[in-house]
DNA sequence: TTCTTACGTAAGCATTCGCTTACACTCCAA
DNA sequence: TTGGAGTGTAAGCGAATGCTTACGTAAGAA
């Protein structure tokens, strides 16, 4: 089930939505009008995806529907990968921390 | 880049080889057996896949291939995740651990 | 040298993916 | 009530993906 989450992040149009939405919530318009490379019903359908993997939230106003970020089921998702790849929180926050060190 | 990485992970069948090298180095016949629903075959390109992606490590040992986890190339796609999920390593952990404070 | 083990790789195939075009629906304003 | 703006969806298509079988190759063992 988290795998639905995981297949929808690798794309890289479906992250920018993402990060579009977790600035401002956004109708779908103004979404679809940042790629100017791809059609509107792409976007469309792209935030299809988000949706079913519970990644975004959509609330109606009016004509318009209305995107954002869901911040919860990201953390899940982070959760998850946290535990995934290390067995635990703490192992991977120190080698995040180191890689983080060595960049500087 | 990073997207290799990403749609790498995003394969079931390619975390639990990760998961199996991050436990302990093995040779690609050992991580085969431990997937009686799919060849050899399949999983040596698995391995090609974690391999460009740069998410594992391979040393030969005479006749035989060991592989392990690249600790370094996960912590730099975790960082790219945390500062592209929230924009900061901050505000991410502290929706982590406030989710994970409300699972208990 | 000649097997055998341990692997990668090529070819082919069914499925999935991302895209486009075309269409259907729902608001709301005129 | 008609029309346009905002949006999801169906159909179809080319490319990518994950798999299988078959083959090629390197390193010991016999």
């Amino acid at each position: 089930m988290m795998d639905i989450a995981l297949k929808a992040i690798a794309d890289p149009r479906r992250r920018e939505i993402l990060r579009l939405v977790s600035l401002s919530e956004l109708p779908a318009t103004d979404i679809a009008s940042h790629f100017s490379d791809v059609s509107r019903s792409a976007i469309s359908q792209h935030l299809g995806v988000l949706r079913s993997a519970n990644l975004v939230r959509e609330r109606r106003d009016g004509n318009r529907r209305l995107y954002r970020v869901n911040d919860e089921e990201m953390a899940r998702l982070r959760i998850f990968l946290d535990q995934y790849w290390s067995g635990g929180l703490d192992r991977l926050k120190t080698a995040a921390e180191a890689a983080e060190k060595r960049k500087k």
